[in-house]
RNA sequence: GGGCGAUUAGUUCAGUUGGCUAGAACGCUGGUAUCACACACCAGAGGUCACAGGUUCGAGUCCUGUAUCGCCCA
């Protein structure tokens, strides 16, 4: 009942078909009980907060080639997908969404509300990535759907959390950090872009006490003056070093702060060679204060920001008033007392958060940090010794400089969507129960300054929460920054803490693949927390594949307009061809560009991906051929013997084919695995195979022998294909099985029947079918066509008018060419009159030489055009003959390059020189 | 300021340890409704490999410098 495949590849109406299969039969779900060598990846989890773009289609579309490559060469092959929680991202997005329709902020609805509500949000957002994927085609194990913060996660959390701030590696301090005065929260350095923002220079007299002199001071921040402990000048500057030790009087506030010296902080050569230092508010200052810190020049450190951005009681008259307000009065104030030397416009690059999108303050707040330094020594250790290897390599070196610098994480952030840190304030002295408890390991204690107490409670310890409650120890407010559970994410979606059979089966996984700017934020973390937990790397690889930009080189993103989302390409391409596309785009390279068009329904594509869409058209169509011939052919036994040149040539191209996907698959150069199966399929397959075995496809005597070449070809490329192309080959397989189940030739090229393509066995290249020979005596075949075929269309013979040719070749040319003729007569449209070793020159014919032989076309009469073709071969015959003279003219050439290459030089000069003669 | 990368046909990209006339796709030109495919077939045109030096018998490839662009880190 095999209805015929449509004409044109519709590929709406069999991905989903597809896809339902597989769910259905369990394709996708592993079982850790299970045969064949762990496989495993896990998915770098795409941010809850929105849609998938391109840049994830191209990061999926290689996992899955990889996956499924592994599964059909039988390893036990797991994909775990996931979300994640994206912290400060998400809550901005549901805040801000608060804000526009009922008017709230997040302190109207409280914390529970608000989380309650991402939370609904979540489940609406989250469910659309994962149908993103599933419209991709990816084979994931969905029954193992892990988010950041869900309890397998968040257990994990608590887990490293605790053993770290056992082991001393988590601690409390102050810092200046990134902080967020729209969102009131630290953000990392990671959440900051540069804008360049116009503003002004002032420039600030301030009087040295004791003296009538005073010291100008440039700012770009006059209201941060209010903060002001000290200035700094060069230890070695003849303009002031003699006031070092003397102090200058604030303005505004009269505040009597020292004249020090920084020559680190200060450049002489800059301005007046004076800088003020404002430690608690600006980083270069806070570096001044800590250098100058238990020294006799010590500085004070003045907090004058509230956490709203507010100045607060420390600002003195301008307490209460914003940033900007600040700003204008103190400006205006200075300018009044005449203290004002000058304001000149000015350029500078200020620090804005990505999330609010709003000028960032360095803010001086108690915060938890990591240390490092014991953590990144043997990541940095584990990638030097090649147990993690980058592909491509130079990846490598980003990681490593960013690690060996070490510098403690701040993990601490001020917001309400995320892992709660599992941290109780209390105050000395300690409970006596409580301190029982951390002899029992059921909490670690650490004594902050002033009476602090800070308890940490490990997973599952619900009554030492509620004893710490008992006590008025409350928890800390902040949660985690997003990075620390990603950071678990290859040990923690397997299960740790608990000790799974997944995680003693998958653990560590095989390949990590991700784009470059994650290196340091997550990958490095990865490594870092896998080797702390479990003692063992996360993943043997990392690949890093490229970044996606738009036509004129931007980075592809909403508010540009220039994104790109997947299932538009899917809607008006197919899946297949989105991922044929991209995983061909996908180079060693760290950005490709793809233009983008607008439709005029507003939505964007592109036309790089027609290139997909005609492949699989191609292919399609191909195996409608293949599949009819199939059905009217009767099947016969193989027989080898019977084997034409062009079956036993396409046989040897497809192990070729397999042994390059091989090595390409294995050296994720995905766009050469992409490359060398176009080649393959429509190059060799449809452009050569296919028309050379038309003729016999009809012949009664031949058909049956070749009809089971083709299969076997079709067959050897839909596996090839498939991890590319999945649904397209997985239909086309189906049809397939119902003409001909068994496509195996023999030993050599079993070919092993399967149901479904998703889990037939991967083709194995056997040298044996390899033949060079063969290939090279085909190859002259296909030199002697083009070249008729080039006369015939210079000369603009009709297409199907036949002409005669005769051949002039050497002896066993001329015998490969006898026994071939009918490939040449076919694909050239022509009859064969003579093949000799001894021709003459028949009258009134057209010339041309290839493959060692000389071509005569009969009745080309056209003299202008003929003249023409030959002129313009003679031309570049005797650019090559002066090139290739030139070459073996040279002495050092003949002495020095190596001896095949001259004779080859001197082989290929004899045949040009023959080639010239012949048609000279 | 430091690091990494890019610059090859009109466009997007390949190009292995230096070695045949630097390749592909799309686009372009000419031809073709042939019974797998016009999302196709046949043939063709198109490149001073960013620039300047150097090493070498030989450089798109290696070295130095310059320019432009991008990313990462300060």
């Amino acid at each position: 009942m095999s209805t015929e495949l449509p004409k044109v590849y519709e590929p709406a109406s069999v991905e989903s078909t597809a896809y339902e299969v597989w769910l259905k039969e369990g394709c996708f779900t592993a079982d850790p009980n299970a045969a064949g060598e762990p496989y495993c990846i896990v998915i770098p989890p795409p941010n809850v907060t929105g849609a998938l773009h391109l840049g994830h289609a191209v990061n999926n579309t290689l996992q899955d080639i990889l996956i499924r490559s592994h599964r059909m060469r039988g390893f036990n092959a797991l994909w775990v997908p996931g979300i994640d929680h994206a912290g400060i991202a998400t809550q901005a997005v549901v805040e801000k969404q608060l804000k526009e329709k009922e008017n709230k902020t997040r302190h109207d609805v409280g914390r529970e509300g608000l989380v309650e509500r991402i939370w609904t949000w979540k489940q609406q957002y989250g469910d659309r990535i994962l149908d993103q994927l599933k419209r991709m085609g990816a084979s994931c194990d969905w029954s193992r759907t892990r988010f950041t913060l869900d309890e397998v996660c968040a257990k994990a959390v608590r887990e490293t959390f605790f053993k770290l701030f056992r082991d001393g590696l988590i601690y409390r301090g102050k810092r200046l950090v990134n902080w967020d005065v729209h969102l009131q929260t630290s953000i990392s350095d990671d959440e900051i872009y540069h804008e360049t923002v116009k503003t002004s220079m002032w420039h600030i007299r301030y009087p040295i006490e004791g003296t009538d002199k005073r010291m100008i001071v440039a700012t770009t921040r006059p209201e941060t003056m209010l903060g002001d402990t000290a200035v700094a000048v060069h230890s070695q500057d003849p303009r002031w070093n003699w006031a070092i030790g003397k102090s200058v009087k604030l303005p505004l506030t009269g505040r009597s702060i020292p004249i020090i010296a920084d020559d680190i902080l200060v450049d002489m050569e800059f301005g007046s060679g004076v800088v003020k230092v404002t430690p608690a508010h600006d980083p270069n200052d806070y570096a001044v204060w800590q250098r100058h810190q238990g020294k006799h020049d010590q500085i004070e450190l003045i907090n004058i920001l509230n956490p709203d951005g507010k100045i607060n009681e420390n600002g003195g008259p301008y307490a209460g008033m914003k940033r900007d307000a600040a700003r204008q009065k103190v400006v205006a104030d200075l300018e009044a007392q005449g203290l004002m030397e000058k304001i000149e416009p000015y350029e500078t690059q200020v620090g804005h958060s990505d999330r609010s999108k709003t000028p960032v303050e360095p803010y001086l707040s108690d915060q938890w940090f990591v240390k490092m330094a014991p953590l990144a020594e043997p990541a940095l250790e584990v990638v030097r010794q090649g147990r993690v290897q980058f592909y491509p390599e130079r990846h490598a070196q980003q990681y490593l400089s960013w690690l060996g610098e070490k510098r403690d994480w701040p993990i601490s952030r001020q917001l309400w969507w995320g892992h709660r840190i599992p941290v109780w304030h209390g105050r000395r002295p300690a409970n006596h129960a409580i301190q029982e408890a951390q002899s029992r390991g059921d909490c670690a204690i650490f004594e902050g300054g002033d009476d602090k107490l800070y308890v940490c409670v490990p997973p599952d310890r619900p009554r030492m929460e509620a004893l710490l409650d008992q006590h008025g120890f409350t928890q800390d407010p902040d949660v985690l920054d997003t990075w620390f559970s990603s950071a678990l994410w290859p040990h923690s979606t397997l299960g740790w803490p608990e000790n799974t059979p997944e995680l003693s089966k998958w653990y560590p996984t095989s390949v990590l693949v991700t784009s470059r700017d994650i290196i340091t934020l997550w990958v490095a973390r990865m490594v870092m927390t896998g080797l702390y937990n479990m003692g063992e790397v996360p993943f043997h690889h990392v690949n890093i594949h490229p970044t996606i930009l738009d036509g004129k080189g931007e980075r592809m993103s909403k508010s540009k307009g220039n994104g790109v989302d997947p299932v538009d390409i899917i809607g008006t391409h197919g899946a297949d061809a989105l991922r044929f596309t991209l995983t061909q785009m996908a180079t060693e390279t760290q950005d490709v560009r793809l233009p983008v068009k607008k439709l005029p329904d507003g939505r964007n594509t592109s036309d790089k991906f027609d290139a997909g869409r005609n492949f699989c058209n191609k292919l399609w169509n191909a195996a409608r051929f293949a599949i009819s011939n199939l059905e009217s052919i009767p099947h016969h036994p193989v027989d080898e013997s019977r084997w034409s040149l062009a079956d036993r040539w396409i046989l040897s191209r497809l192990m070729r084919t397999i042994r390059e996907c091989d090595e390409a698959l294995s050296a994720y150069r995905f766009d050469t695995y992409a490359r060398v199966c176009y080649d393959f399929f429509w190059r060799d397959l449809c452009d050569w195979y296919v028309e050379a075995i038309k003729g016999a496809l009809k012949d009664p005597g031949q058909a049956p022998q070749t009809a089971n070449v083709l299969a076997a070809a079709l067959d050897g490329a839909l596996r090839l294909m498939h991890p590319m192309i999945p649904f397209i080959t997985e239909t086309i397989w189906w049809k397939l099985n119902e003409v001909r189940p068994d496509r195996g030739l023999n030993a050599r090229l079993p070919l092993p029947r399967s149901n479904r393509l998703i889990l037939a066995a991967w083709p194995r290249c056997d040298e044996s079918l390899v033949c060079d020979e063969m290939e090279t005596v085909f190859s002259r075949l296909q030199e002697l066509i083009v070249a008729i075929r080039n006369m015939r269309n210079e000369h603009k013979v009709d297409q199907k008018k036949p002409v005669a040719v005769s051949i002039h070749a050497p002896g066993d040319a001329a015998r490969q060419i006898e026994a071939n003729r009918s490939i040449i007569e076919m694909l050239a449209v022509c009859t064969l009159k003579a093949v000799k070793t001894d021709l003459a020159p028949p009258a009134d014919s057209a010339r041309a030489a290839a493959a060692g032989c000389e071509i005569f076309v009969e009745g080309l009469v056209d003299q202008a055009a003929e003249e023409q073709r030959l002129s313009k071969r003679r031309h570049d015959l005797a650019n090559q003959i002066a090139a290739m003279k030139g070459r073996l003219g040279n002495a050092g050439y003949i002495a020095k390059a190596p001896a095949h290459l001259v004779e080859q030089t001197k082989a290929q000069l004899a045949e040009a020189e023959a080639e010239l003669a012949k048609i000279g």
